[in-house]
DNA sequence: CCAGACGTTGTT
DNA sequence: GTCTGG
DNA sequence: CCAGACGTTGTT
DNA sequence: GTCTGG
């Protein structure tokens, strides 16, 4: 699955891989986890734009934010089919910039962690279904969800889930083209990926800074 | 038709 | 809003 | 995902 | 053990 990753992009960069015009000020983050906020990338009319949200589904018909923390990640093969996502498949996919993710892999009582990105540590999109969600009094919250599918070869070492991650080519197609094209994009990315273990510090959320990518060294 | 729910993952 | 269950 | 809490009632 | 919060 995906339940945390990094992004630690600086703005400029971010405007440039995305083409969105408006960035907000980003400090980066080493360790972003469900229900906190971080930038997804929306169509608006013939571009894009770049909107902070909360991590976590939050339908306009829910009553209040706590379902969120329950939908941080919307398995492919059910777009379709679930209520809560069939209708921001069909209008409202978004891309969620990362420079990488967390998996933890089971070892016996043990869970050892290992951080996830292309090689060369550059920005990747996951692609995500947004929502905006509007309190009886206050202002709108917008909020994310994750897709997930099996994982690659490699990935499936250590975890059988992963982030669906769309390539730079496809982004508009994610983003405007029809469910039927959209869906075919929804595959287990392969290329370049690599998997790197690390310290148990990055399972607390309070833990924010750049050494919790550091390799975890030899014993 | 209306009422009621609306979610994922991992683990043993 | 939209899907499932009765 | 992991960490941390895990409870009710009445009153101001 | 299971739920909530971040």
């Amino acid at each position: 699955m995906c339940g945390r990753f990094y992004l630690t992009a600086p703005p400029a960069e971010i405007r440039k891989q995305f083409k969105v015009q408006n960035v907000p000020a980003l400090m980066p983050h080493y360790n972003i986890a469900p229900t906190q906020t971080s930038p997804i990338v929306i169509a608006e009319g013939k571009g894009r734009e770049l909107h902070l949200a909360r991590w976590g589904l939050v339908p306009p018909w829910s009553r209040d934010l706590s379902l969120g923390a329950r939908m941080i990640n919307a398995p492919a093969a059910a777009l379709e089919e679930r209520a809560a996502y069939s209708a921001p498949f069909r209008s409202q996919r978004c891309l969620v910039p990362a420079n990488g993710f967390f998996e933890w892999e089971a070892h016996g009582s043990k869970k050892q962690p290992y951080k996830i990105a292309v090689r060369n540590g550059a920005l990747i999109a996951f692609a995500g279904l947004w929502e905006k969600w509007t309190p009886e009094s206050g202002d709108p919250v917008e909020t994310f969800t994750i897709i997930t599918t099996a994982a690659s070869k490699l990935i499936s070492e250590v975890h059988d889930r992963m982030p669906v991650i769309i390539a730079p080519a496809d982004y508009q197609l994610w983003l405007t083209a029809s469910p039927a094209t959209a869906k075919k994009l929804l595959l287990p990315y392969a290329s370049g990926l690599t998997i790197t273990p690390i310290s148990e510090r990055v399972n607390n959320i309070q833990n924010d800074d750049v050494e919790l990518l550091l390799p975890l060294s030899a014993p």
